[in-house]
RNA sequence: GGGCCCUUCGUCUAUCGGUUAGGACGCCUGGUUUUCAACCAGGAAAGAGGGGUUCGACUCCCCUAGGGCCUGCCA
């Protein structure tokens, strides 16, 4: 049978860095298994979810080139969560509960301070119907917890190997909030034994969730799919991923000029055992994909890094790859153009920094006129190809005595304006004759 | 406070009791018949600290220090 994993956004933001992680993941695991993945937008927040917030998430995705096989929204199911809820409550599973948050924080201060472990104390499994009773006449409406069976939940995690929650030792999760609203426990739940999910990959920060949540689906019949917890982001620095960074979406990565396989590999590689390399494509980096690969120490988010990768990838397009984007950009000048700076670009958008100095005008940088004055005097004429600049770098050494770097940084400075760039010798024929003569002048051209 | 996880070259990491401790990025050097960048090749560079266990420990156990996650009527 083929694979099933989900992706579970909640539309109440962007998708950021750690967002595309998860996603990440379980495409990689879906692509090398010939499995699906699919998006569920999980709503259940009427209050904090939004239209534009979802139409975002699956622009972002698109983007990136991750491709879901199925779409469902948690807001479209409400009656099935209902019987899933009515299920568990007759089994006395699920039970209702009348203290206000303010009473439960201060249970859980007092808890603390005492140094005893902040779980929930249970107290309404005491209450009588008379209590429930009156508590409602007073005009309290209830939020419903599942009973933990207070027994230790084992599962082999796919990256962390066995693991073993005591569910004793934690508090009733709340299913449904005071106002009626679902949480994200019992829809999740309902939701991956439907969609008939084989396994659920997600960062570490859920690996007590799914202890409860073996609990649920137990509760309901279901089956349990397999787990796989990744160790979470942390920024360059091994500290906690910065608000700046860790927020950093997927819109702003794209209006910087990053390339999405940038980000999918850069995300794919760090924290496990692969070099940090670029990939040009979503299937090699599923084929390269292992959950052994993964490391269980937090993984570093370095935009440094992720800069180092762009480069590396873009300098590897051929012309055809880009000629589309380049025409967007004003900057399509032809193969030889893209081929002669293409190794000198870090993101897509300094090509155009390129196309001003072919193109100008330019400032030229000359610091010995007279060496200009007399490389000029023996600027070819005509024609410029492959062979001009090694006929006029000669012809310059001749006439000025000038070899090495006092031959050829000059003459790149004056011609380019600046002292680093491609190759002279694919960049010479693309300034061509009059501009060379201008700027080897000092004017600018 | 409690629970779980982690700590190897500058950085990300491999090693699953016996290795010249391997790779990648960065760095240094050389090459690309003369510049910078790019590219290619070579090189330097590591086991948080302290105790054990063992013939032998990076590897297993304990303590200390440092870091991440959970402990929500968030997901």
């Amino acid at each position: 049978m083929s694979i099933r994993l989900r992706f579970a956004p909640s539309p109440t933001g962007r998708i950021h860095v750690g967002n595309v992680r998860t996603a990440l993941m379980n495409w990689l695991f879906a692509v090398r298994e010939g499995g699906q993945v699919l998006l569920r937008i999980d709503d259940t927040d009427i209050a904090r979810s939004t239209k534009e917030f979802e139409q975002s998430i699956v622009d972002d995705l698109a983007w990136l080139g991750l491709p879901w096989s199925e779409r469902a929204n948690q807001s479209h199911r409400f009656d099935v969560y209902d019987r899933a809820a009515d299920k568990l409550k007759a089994a006395g599973l699920v039970y209702p509960c009348y203290e206000t948050e303010d009473e439960l924080d201060r249970k859980r201060k007092i808890a603390q301070a005492t140094n005893k472990p902040p779980i929930y104390d249970r107290a309404a499994l005491k209450l009588t119907d008379a209590d429930r009773a009156k508590l409602e006449a007073e005009g309290r409406r209830a939020h419903w917890r599942f009973k933990l069976s207070g027994a230790r939940k084992d599962w082999v995690d796919l990256v962390r190997g066995p693991q073993s929650i005591d569910t004793g030792s934690l508090s009733d999760p709340v299913l449904i909030r005071e106002d009626g609203a679902f949480l994200y426990t019992l829809p999740s739940v309902v939701d991956d034994i439907d969609f008939k999910i084989t396994h659920i990959v997600r960062g570490e920060d859920h690996v007590t969730n799914s202890g409860v949540q073996i609990e649920i689906f137990e509760a309901l019949g279901g089956d349990v799919p397999a787990f796989g917890h990744f160790p979470l982001l942390v920024g360059a620095d091994g500290n906690a991923l910065s608000k700046r960074i860790g927020s950093l979406g997927v819109g702003e990565l794209a209006a910087e000029g990053y390339e999405p396989m940038t980000i999918l590999s850069h995300l794919a590689k760090i924290g496990t055992s692969d070099p940090v390399e670029a990939r040009t494509s979503l299937e090699q980096l599923a084929s390269e994909f292992a959950f052994e690969k993964i490391g269980r120490a937090p993984a570093r988010f370095d935009p440094e890094e992720l800069k180092r990768v762009n480069a590396a990838l873009l300098h590897q397009y051929e012309y055809s790859a880009v000629k589309d984007r380049l025409a967007k950009l004003d900057a399509d000048k032809g193969e030889a153009f893209w081929n002669a700076v293409r190794a000198n670009l870090v993101l897509f958008p300094d090509v155009k920094a390129w196309v001003q100095i072919v193109e100008g005008p330019i400032a030229p940088v000359v610091t010995d006129a007279a060496f200009a004055q007399a490389a000029a005097e023996v600027l070819p004429s005509g024609a410029y190809d492959a062979t001009t600049w090694p006929a006029f770098t000669n012809a310059v050494k001749e006439k000025t005595g000038a070899k090495g770097k006092a031959l050829f940084m000059p003459l790149r400075q004056a011609l380019t304006g600046m002292d680093h760039g491609p190759e002279m010798a694919a960049l010479f024929p693309l300034i061509g004759e009059e501009r060379a003569r201008k700027r080897l002048l000092g004017q600018s051209a």
